[in-house]
DNA sequence: ATGGCTTATTGTATAAGA
């Protein structure tokens, strides 16, 4: 006997202007977790009250302008954890708790903006501490489900332009390997464990009408133990709420266990 | 073609995102 057990997460760039879409898809795919980056916003502001009227418990690691991270149930968060240990940070891009016995991060991996800014610097700084801390999480926690936006193309299949990009952020090879110890900790990139095909993205420019015309990335990403890999049955792209008025420029990832 | 769009800010231009 298995219970189907949902886990989803969605950079909304800007939880303030993307309530209502949030609402709408919580509605419509009842998740068991949804993980948000960029809400943009203070804790004080975060729409706990809307939420729980809909039915949902959240947690919320915020601040004004940039950033935030939460994670939206309608179970108990448990053991709730922010930022990473042992990394001074400002920005609060960490999220974690246990969900019937999942435990699920939430995290907002740096931009880094280009290769040679003091913001790539401080990417590839961050990913390193990030990579220590998922390696302790994973040791208390098999049952592990790392959400995010990772503002990492893993591999050229996951850019529209490979050649225009080449070496750019995103997908230059210091960001890849880094994405790759990730893996080599025992995790699984939970998209390609069932669509290997290029041209599947999570995110499109708002410029040169980069969503019609298909030119994204996949860098949006949700990452399983190997406990949850056995119980994974599907892992998608919905690319409906990037069809709406106003939409986040990136789209939601959700995975399917059975559990 | 280094921009194109969207968001937030003690705003009327700037910074940042990716």
């Amino acid at each position: 006997m298995t219970t189907p057990f949902k886990l989803a997460t969605w950079n909304v760039n800007s939880l303030n202007v993307r309530l209502p879409h949030v609402l709408d898809w919580l509605a419509t795919h009842r998740p068991d977790a949804l993980c948000l980056q960029e809400t943009k916003q203070e804790d004080s502001k975060f729409p706990y009250a809307a939420l729980a009227e809909a039915g949902f418990h959240a947690v919320h690691h915020g601040q004004k302008t940039y950033n935030g991270v939460a994670i939206i149930s309608p179970h108990a968060l448990e053991a709730v954890h922010v930022d990473l240990p042992e990394f001074e940070d400002s920005q609060k891009r960490i999220i974690a708790a246990t969900i019937q016995g999942v435990r699920v991060v939430s995290a907002y991996v740096v931009n880094g903006q280009a290769v040679d800014s003091d913001k790539y610097q401080y990417k590839l700084r961050w990913l390193a501490a990030f990579e220590a801390w998922i390696k302790q999480e994973l040791a208390q926690h098999p049952q592990l489900a790392v959400l995010g936006d990772y503002n990492i193309a893993p591999e050229d299949r996951d850019c529209h332009d490979p050649a225009a990009w080449e070496g750019q952020v995103l997908v230059s090879a210091p960001e890849r390997e880094a994405f790759q110890r990730l893996l080599a900790l025992g995790l699984s990139d939970s998209f390609r464990l069932f669509h290997p095909e290029a041209g599947q993205f999570s995110w499109w420019d708002y410029r040169m009408a980069g969503f019609r015309r298909n030119l994204g990335m996949r860098i949006d990403h949700i990452l399983i133990s190997e406990a949850l890999k056995a119980q994974a049955i599907a892992c998608e792209i919905d690319k409906a709420p990037r069809k709406l008025e106003r939409p986040s420029d990136h789209t939601p990832v959700v995975l399917h266990l059975a559990r």
